[in-house]
DNA sequence: AAGTGGTCTAGACCACTAT
DNA sequence: TAGTGGTCTAGACCACTTC
């Protein structure tokens, strides 16, 4: 699967973003979005959906008639439930050296729950995959991800891959695109199982993610369960007035 | 405070809406963006960022060069954490008559952590309201919310009406406008008190979230915890491929 | 090849804030 | 009153899907 060249609107963004953390803008105030179109020579509709993406992820505040200023509470936020898209990547930002352990991996009939979610007939073949992600040799994350056997291009070739990250392991051997995640968010008490192989006590609480993963023609194809040490990453969402 | 007109995009996307839920779009294809700019008689610009928000929200999805479509299961997520902006219309949309209880309501010193995250000195008065939120008669949140005491207008005038959802409140007492929450998910198991106000038996596991709510100036004007009976509402989110 | 969504431009006018 | 972000228009061209 081939990727895209980064729009103008993205590298704007990215522009804006680096001089924001390097402090360029000492009195937290961004220039007006005419002097930065100018300065970048492109449009002001340009610079407008970059600085809409840097005010979506907290970046940067606007006030109609005032300015267009950093937020500096919004830039320490880290762990972001909405930005996240593989583990690997949430522990790296957490500061510390992540790692994965493949626990299982097998091709096994669908129990009725996961097949319903995933539109396979009641006992379908779906190859399931058990990690674990740690970090400084500390489990913090446990998941189980289910995809059904039927989008494998090549079910003898995964073997031994099984630890790449989700998304990539789609692209690579299914040929599909994962676009989101629907997620239930559940508070769990730990079983004897998990809590083994996270490394905590048993009945210790913590949250857990049943999730659904869509393609990029709308159809599901993963079913995954995640469980998280909350004394080692807690998540922070921004939710803000209307959906904007 | 006053209220501004719905702009034209939010029309259009109202519109838009309205037609899907009353599944017009039969074989779930939207017309092309051009069609629907002329039938209403607005820009493309409009019309694209109106399907953006609805995209957003979960309604559509779109294929480059295929089409716009209805997103069937999109359309049937309930509780979306992002979309949540007072309990009492988190109950309503879940199906119940939902009502609120003042537990408490008192002004009082704030404690160094309430503090801190409020900017306030140490030991600064806020006016602490505990509420408990039912759906038929039956407890699902409990929330207790702290904001600073100087922010009230008339610290007389305020009693008897912190029934009122927070955001309404804010903008009655205080003239201040809540944008947004920066919200961590915690789970926990509730203690006595909790699972006394709520209903349910001790040790039980539920969410809760510690937030601090942000007006139109990016000053933190509230700080809330709140705890949710995770048998009766449970949150869900869509995380997105590059935060879109 | 035709059709559709994705990106980008240039410009107009409005709403709001600050002074 | 001047300056800034918010909304909206009209049109061009590109990237991708479908037939």
């Amino acid at each position: 699967m081939i990727t895209r060249n980064p729009s103008l609107t993205d590298q704007v963004k990215s522009h804006i973003k680096e001089r924001i953390v390097n402090d360029e803008f000492a009195d937290g105030r961004i220039p007006p979005e005419a002097t930065l179109a100018e300065d970048l020579g492109v449009s002001r509709t340009t610079i407008r959906d970059a600085l809409a993406k840097l005010e979506h992820e907290g970046a940067i505040y606007r006030k109609q008639g005032a300015g267009t200023f950093v937020n500096k509470v919004g830039l320490q936020i880290k762990s972001r439930l909405e930005e996240i898209w593989s583990y690997e990547q949430v522990l790296q930002d957490h500061g510390y050296a992540p790692s994965v352990k493949v626990l299982s991996d097998e091709i096994l009939a669908a129990d009725a729950e996961v097949a319903a979610a995933l539109s396979l007939e009641a006992g379908a073949d779906v190859l399931a995959i058990e990690k674990v992600f740690l970090e400084d040799d500390e489990p913090v994350v446990l998941t189980h991800n289910r995809i059904p056997a039927a989008l494998l291009e090549d079910p003898g070739r995964k073997r031994g891959r099984d630890d790449l990250p989700l998304y990539e392991f789609l692209e690579e051997f299914c040929d599909r695109r994962l676009m989101y995640y629907v997620s239930e968010i559940v508070p769990v008490a730990f079983d004897a199982d998990q809590a083994k192989k996270l490394g905590v006590k048993k009945g210790t609480v913590g949250i857990a993610f049943i999730e659904l993963g869509f393609d990029q023609n709308n159809e599901a194809v993963v079913h995954a369960t995640s469980y998280f040490r909350d004394d080692l990453l807690r998540f922070r969402i921004i939710r803000r007035r209307s959906g904007a």
